[in-house]
DNA sequence: GTAAACCTTCCACCACGATGGAAGGTCAAG
DNA sequence: CTTGACCTTCCATCGTGGTGGAAGGTTTAC
């Protein structure tokens, strides 16, 4: 199967499956005489694992280390366990992340609607933070 | 007062400055004779107004948008709101996309608890979508 | 035999917000 | 007069996951 068709059947584009062959996600493919990728079907299951542990948020680098450790003939469901484990743990931290900038900015939306423009001295105030964040400014 | 001593008192890195300068978020600044930029005080405002604004999750183009407005003689109020709202939809958005992903990485530690390494076979099975997400891998 | 479709490698570039460092000029204290 | 702190510009690099395109070789259908 050559590239071309393979991107065809994986809905992955050629260029990306070159892509993380450099990353080291794909072994080095056979060749034809004249240079061709020519993969075996298995490489398409081998794509819809990687494709699959990017939608749960892993990053290539992590999906290489798992395939690796995969292709050294050992099962890496402990590795993949704990760094679900750690995913969790970052989705959790960035989602409290967010949340704290949706109550700022729904903060800033109140004072939005209550600023008349006309007292917008210097920089909007709407997005002054309360008063006294830096004790003063001392001028030199 | 020099790019040095304003880096101090803002706690904006001399290096952050100039980047801050070349993105269009800060003006040309007065030159010393030798060239040194040579800043009044008020900068010191605008640097904590970029500051506020980067904690309420703009882009550095967002607050250079709002800056050029404010910097026309126009009150920005009306187009810092509108941003506000925009970025609220934004970070809903996120929260629920990672709301999702938290919820693949919760089905998937289930299962990976549930797993016996020696069933791994091929892949490991963990990170497997549910079965028959594409219909039918057709080998040529 | 020739045109289209496909493949190869390689190099550059996108956003994003900086940061590091080289090579050289300036300024104040001792 | 020298040392060290500070300043200047410019260019490269980081991470992340690709995408675009050039220049050239191959295969397939007609």
């Amino acid at each position: 199967m050559r590239i071309g068709e393979l991107a065809a059947y994986s809905g992955v584009t050629a260029k990306t499956i070159r892509f993380w062959e450099v990353k080291g996600l794909l072994p080095d493919p056979a060749r034809t005489r004249s240079g061709y990728r020519d993969y075996d079907s298995d490489t398409l299951e081998r794509l819809d694992f990687i494709r699959h542990a990017q939608t749960a948020g892993f990053t290539l680098a992590e999906i290489r280390q798992v395939l690796q450790i995969s292709d050294n003939g050992h099962p890496p469901c402990g590795h993949i366990t704990d760094l679900i484990h750690q995913h969790l743990t970052e989705v959790d931290q960035r989602i409290s992340e967010l949340e704290e900038t949706r109550l700022l900015l729904n903060r800033l939306a109140d004072r939005a609607a209550d600023q008349d423009p006309a007292d917008c001295d210097g920089y909007c105030a709407i997005l002054q933070p309360p008063p006294a964040t830096r004790a003063a400014a001392i001028e030199p």
